[in-house]
DNA sequence: GATTGAATTGTTAACGCTAACAAAAAACAA
DNA sequence: TTGTTTTTTGTTAGCGTTAACAATTCAATC
């Protein structure tokens, strides 16, 4: 029968009258252990020991007005990429002193107002945001915090403040125009609803301008309202995108997650990847390269993202001026082509 | 270029001087309004939205000494499962007004305890732990602390405190009467390092104890060693497991990402799944059901440990006491039995 | 209109910690 | 010695908040 003990950590004043010194004298020997005095500082230390202390890191932010925390906001924590970034970031801000709070927001929109709430309640340092799909009122509260804020995944005509990300509207023409040198015309996009996913409409519209280019058909769009972003949706979406445009040859899957779905009902129906439809992804999902036929999809440096951000934040936290480039990265991507859309 | 202004969270103090009121009323006024005269209370709000006061959660635990963070500790964000705990964790334990603080282990073992200490540092209600594989001093530590530490996604015969999640050896054992129940004889476990992953050598122990049950070998067991539990590891690992052991009929995988990989190297040598080797997997990933052929897996209440947990959690920091049972929760786990285990 | 109890608001101290200054102790110089 | 640095340690106040109590205001009663 658990019970919970009053949960009493030492305090720092605890760990002075047990060493025998004031105050002072241990917080110096833990930030500072070079103006100590030996003696003092083994007593203190062994006191430290014994009572198990670990210093109260809320206290401390309050006392010295210095954050160490840096919040990092994204959808969900389901998305590999992202929590690659999140590593990046972690890894990157660790040799600072500095941690990572991570809110999830699971995609809904009316509590994205009380989260912000409770992230700039717990006072971070500065806050990287993954999914940028911010209301005007969640900008404004950001931007009013005063706090250096990073936008990733992402790279927006208006940041609000640093960016580092890519183009999605540069992957959506990638991926056509691979496609398009594979010899294809009839290429279909296979997406999500519109209103939900401005970065999935991004790589539409990369899509479409990359089809006109070459004065081919840019309206072959076929959209699932279910299951977004899932590998169902790529299930439902293939047989729509054959129902609807029986003469595809190529489909462009909004992701990997999409891409397999499709190439699994593919599959279930006899035909061929990438023979009669071949069949791109995007996200670089850990899978992708191991799907038979391998998935054609975009490599994103995710983890680099997570890195850029946390040299960013920790330049801004010590006032350094960042010229423009440095406060606005583009990671770019590379179209990785494989056996689902290049025959053999 | 960006810039960070001096990033200054309005206080509860300027609020007060705005609303022309004490530093209490405005605490009132958030905390209990009920007890401040609406003229009053119409004021302070004012005064909060127009200076976009935020109260300083640090500063209020600090004070009141009752903290509103409960400290997730996972070994990555990579794997789904965890993923969908921290959801049902956290969406349970908003409603409680307790916020989720994640922090990231990977899985690394010399940091256990400059992690706890972090974690610990930021003064959490309680610790709820996804990957339990703890150093002595660790376990010490948090025992020491006096917090509720819950350990999930696992069912530990001496728990530290509460716990929710399953029997790894009888989800091993479960999966190998499937097989042995399909009339295979000559079943082969593909795990990864032993001294790494007590969970997978739980599942082994499982798939040892059901064979012996029948008198069948227990001994055929292939290691891979790089790649922990990744798509590559089953690519290697089926290799192994056909060189050592060609006469195997059923190959049960230490995770469905393992599984996913064996399975995709079945295919590209021709090997036909289920009928010349049959396979499985665990843990439920999403896309096993749209593997073809679909995957044989264990379902996991994934969401739902966290939600148990979330509960428990709740509970003790109410002081309730909890019986034994209430404490200990086996949310056991589902033979999902599908086409790669299952001949037509 | 004084009395009283309830409703409302204010004051003080404390949470755990550290910056800034003050004091004491030790080391050195004359 | 005795003064003068330098090193080491201590004291005070304050970070933003709230619990606990104190004071004030208000309305209702006699």
């Amino acid at each position: 029968m658990p019970r919970t003990k009053n949960a009493t950590q030492a305090t720092i004043k605890e760990v002075a009258a047990r060493a025998g010194v004031s105050l002072m004298t241990v917080s110096r020997a833990i930030h500072r252990p070079e103006v100590v005095a030996a003696t003092t500082r083994k007593k203190v230390e062994a006191a430290i020991e014994a009572l198990n202390y670990i210093p109260d890191a809320g206290a401390g932010r309050l006392s010295t007005q210095k954050s160490t925390t840096v919040a990092v906001v994204l959808p969900s924590l389901h998305f590999e990429g992202h929590a690659r970034t999140v590593d990046g970031l972690s890894s990157e801000l660790r040799k600072h002193g500095l941690h990572v709070l991570i809110a999830d927001s699971f995609y809904s929109k009316n509590t994205e107002m009380e989260l912000l709430r409770r992230i700039l309640g717990r006072r971070p340092a500065g806050v990287v945001l993954i999914n940028s799909a911010h209301s005007a009122d969640g900008r404004q509260m950001l931007l009013g915090s005063g706090l250096p804020v990073i936008e990733t995944w992402d790279f927006p005509s208006d940041p609000m403040d640093s960016v580092v990300g890519f183009s999605h509207k540069a992957v959506g023409a990638a991926l056509t125009r691979h496609l398009i040198d594979q010899n294809h015309s009839c290429i279909t996009f296979l997406g999500g609803p519109q209103d939900s996913d401005p970065r999935g409409n991004e790589r539409l519209a990369g899509f479409r301008s990359a089809m006109a280019d070459q004065h081919l058909d840019a309206d072959r769009v076929v959209t699932v309202e279910q299951d977004h972003l899932t590998i169902n949706a790529g299930k439902l979406g293939i047989s729509q995108v054959l129902d609807q445009y029986p003469d595809t040859t190529a489909v462009i899957c909004l992701t990997d997650r999409v891409a397999m779905g499709a190439m699994m009902e593919c599959r279930r129906r006899g035909i061929s990847v990438p023979d009669e439809v071949a069949i791109t992804g995007h996200g670089g999902f850990d899978f992708s390269e191991h799907l038979v036929p391998s998935l054609t999809t975009t490599h994103i440096d995710a983890y680099g993202i997570g890195v850029h951000a946390g040299r960013i934040l920790h330049a801004r936290l010590q006032n350094q001026l960042l010229s423009e480039e440095q406060g606005r990265i583009d990671v770019g991507f590379e179209v990785v082509a494989r056996d689902s859309s290049v025959r053999a």
